[in-house]
DNA sequence: TATTCTAGATTGAACGCTCATTCTATGTTA
DNA sequence: TAACATAGAATGAGCGTTCAATCTAGAATA
């Protein structure tokens, strides 16, 4: 059965990529991209250092897995969100969620890492970039869909003009959880959501 | 005159010191912390790389010394803030030259490594998030001017929720530049601008 | 004024270590 | 047996850091 060995093989070297990519994941969290080495990464995947490399023809290439897999997920949330029934109902009460998905330091260490890092390595940027554009059109269809159920008739360009303010808004967030993580998250929650509501029911 | 002599040394070894953050803040900014070298950061300098330690201690003594000035700014301009006529005019006049500083992208990048770093690094941390305060503190003052000029009676907590709301306005357009580097900026400072006004006019 | 003294500025080589990566050899499985 | 999985040692480069040796320029001395 050449096939299903075929599959088999597969599935463990894909289990094998995703473990490397989980155990590489915590590390970039502990120590950043540079500050966490192969070894380090190695060991905490469970296997040899040289091993790593039958699996990714170098760090980088693990780097930029971590940030595709990252970013994989804010594209799944914006689908979602373009999926729901009453959409701008639905938008101010993801982004309770949302916020508080924003503001887990753990998660937010990470994200901060992948931008900066964007901000030096052309490779990184490209990646960022291209999920951020999906996100802004996805994003962008959603707030068209609310402003033209309210009776607003709205040119591209004033769309495109919320998508980045409720963008900041959101990675805004990432900042915040850790320049001061005693922060009221019950209130900042309440607070993003006025400051979303007034946006998308502005003139 | 020994009282000269020994300032023009203070003065020289100031100079220096100065001339080792400048060469540390781009070697940083082009490779992150733990990217830049001692090698690189000294030929920067135009110095040797054991010369550097008569200056500072470590490299990480480097890293909070930029860390440190990076957010004196942050003080000053808080500070500039408060110190102004008509606060509220003041407040969203300079969110535009506030909003044009935060977008470009060779100090968000920096300011993004900082915050990165201080993720997982408590010296760092500890930095961010004093300065973090005073910068809060400056800025509840500034807003609870505002809010009672026009007649409202807030309580500390609700004057706090503003304060994170703009913070994070702001914090999120660190990141706005690097994820898409093509927005319009005019376009984003007006809508930051709104958002800001129908924030310190909320009920 | 000419000479010596001195203390800080500065260098460049050297240290021990860790890095990312490669190579070789040995299991393992089908 | 053939092909893949895995380990672990080896490699050379680069790391942060130290240190003994020089340079420099002003102060003290004669």
């Amino acid at each position: 059965m050449p096939t299903s060995s075929s599959t088999t093989d597969h599935t463990r070297a894909e289990a094998r990529r995703q473990q490397i990519l989980c155990a590489a994941a915590q590390c970039f969290r502990e120590h950043g991209f540079h500050g966490a080495s192969i070894a380090q990464i190695s060991k905490s995947a469970g296997m040899s250092a040289g091993h790593i490399y039958h699996y990714f023809d170098n760090k980088e290439a693990i780097i930029a897995a971590i940030v595709a897999q990252d970013l994989e997920g804010l594209l799944k949330l914006s689908a979602e969100l373009r999926a729901a029934g009453d959409i701008g109902q639905a938008l101010i009460e993801r982004a309770a969620e949302g916020v508080a998905d924003q503001l887990d330091p753990a998660t937010a260490g990470l994200k901060l890492e992948i931008a900066a890092e964007a901000a030096r390595n052309p490779r990184v940027a490209e990646i960022v970039r291209e999920a951020d554009l999906a996100c802004r059109r996805s994003l962008a269809a959603t707030l068209r869909a609310i402003r033209s159920a309210a009776g607003h008739d709205d040119d591209d360009a004033k769309i495109e003009g919320m998508v980045e303010v409720l963008a900041t808004l959101f990675e805004g967030l990432l900042l915040r959880s850790i320049r001061n993580p005693e922060l009221d998250r019950g209130r900042l929650v309440s607070g993003i959501q006025g400051a979303i509501r007034s946006l998308i029911e502005q003139a």
